[in-house]
DNA sequence: GCAGATTAGGTTATAATGTTGCAATTCTAC
DNA sequence: GTAGAATTGCAACATTATAACCTAATCTGC
């Protein structure tokens, strides 16, 4: 499993880290990790919550980038498609990928207090997928989890 | 497992059941099925495809019913909140539950050619979340699975 | 280098989905 | 029947996402 970000890390490492893989990840595919594009990677990663595409439109405005909606969701598309971001379908929201390049389906843990979210491997994911091939005779091509609750701090405070 | 329903089956028979046990519910909780709630509920039951709530604000109008989205959100809230249908969160689209007044994690199948969906029941959901609590320190309150892919008839015709 | 092809980004408008706030009505319990 | 609660009507608005069309930058083969 990725760090628990519910202990304590150097989160510019995480940043760091996040950015260097995309840079390894485009030159190894061909395709280009453009300034946009990179500076969209490193707000997502700002923290370990998951960030709207809106609320990135007046940071890079900013910083003197385009910031049009098509602009933010172009560069989202990108990352999503590289497999460098994951969408929180149930916020309407992105987060950085832990481990970009590995083709893996994605669980998160969201707190519904604080936002901060966490990814999580787990071999039950794949199991559920294929029951329901076994039991429907369909094919799936994508799967989505996400846990809502409380993270630890949280449900301290509560 | 519920129903499966890509064999075949007399749909009228699940749109009956629905609206007898959502009767029920209801009565047993105290709270009214009203005409808009019960018309939402049936329209949301035609088939077995999710369908979205602007979807159902035409329908109603051709009925007499009024039809601004709160008016649909809310008849949705309430059948939400009884668990008599559940939020396809990937499509923004909603189903009927083919099991409530259970308390249960849902999963859902939906396919990406013809928009069918089939509730699933698996005892890995709840493993998934155990495992969260387990290695985070978190609480999980709501899971979210949603299987994407390809149906048997569409898996044929592809 | 250069021409043409490809990819990326700029701009404007609009579509799709969901919410807030308040007034009017209907129901329920006493 | 009357007060309080629940439900509905209504208008405006907020949020999220995409379409369409064009310009600019970059790459590829020569």
């Amino acid at each position: 499993m990725s760090q628990n970000i519910y202990k304590h890390h150097d989160h510019h490492a995480c940043i760091d880290t996040a950015v260097s893989r995309a840079r390894d990840l485009c030159q190894e595919k061909g395709v280009r990790l453009t300034p946009i594009r990179q500076r969209v990677l490193e707000l997502v990663w700002a923290n370990h919550k998951p960030v709207g595409a809106y609320d990135l439109l007046p940071r890079l405005a900013e910083e003197g980038f385009n910031s049009a909606p098509p602009t933010v969701y172009r560069a989202l598309d990108f990352l999503l498609d590289l497999g460098l971001v994951h969408r929180i379908t149930s916020l309407n929201a992105f987060i950085g990928c832990t481990h970009p390049g590995e083709d893996h389906p994605t669980c998160f843990f969201v707190c519904r207090q604080c936002g901060q979210a966490q990814e999580l491997d787990s071999a039950e994911m794949s199991d559920i997928a294929r029951q329901a091939e076994a039991r429907l005779g369909v094919v799936v091509e994508q799967q989505i989890t996400e846990l809502l609750g409380l993270c630890p701090a949280c449900k301290g405070a509560a």
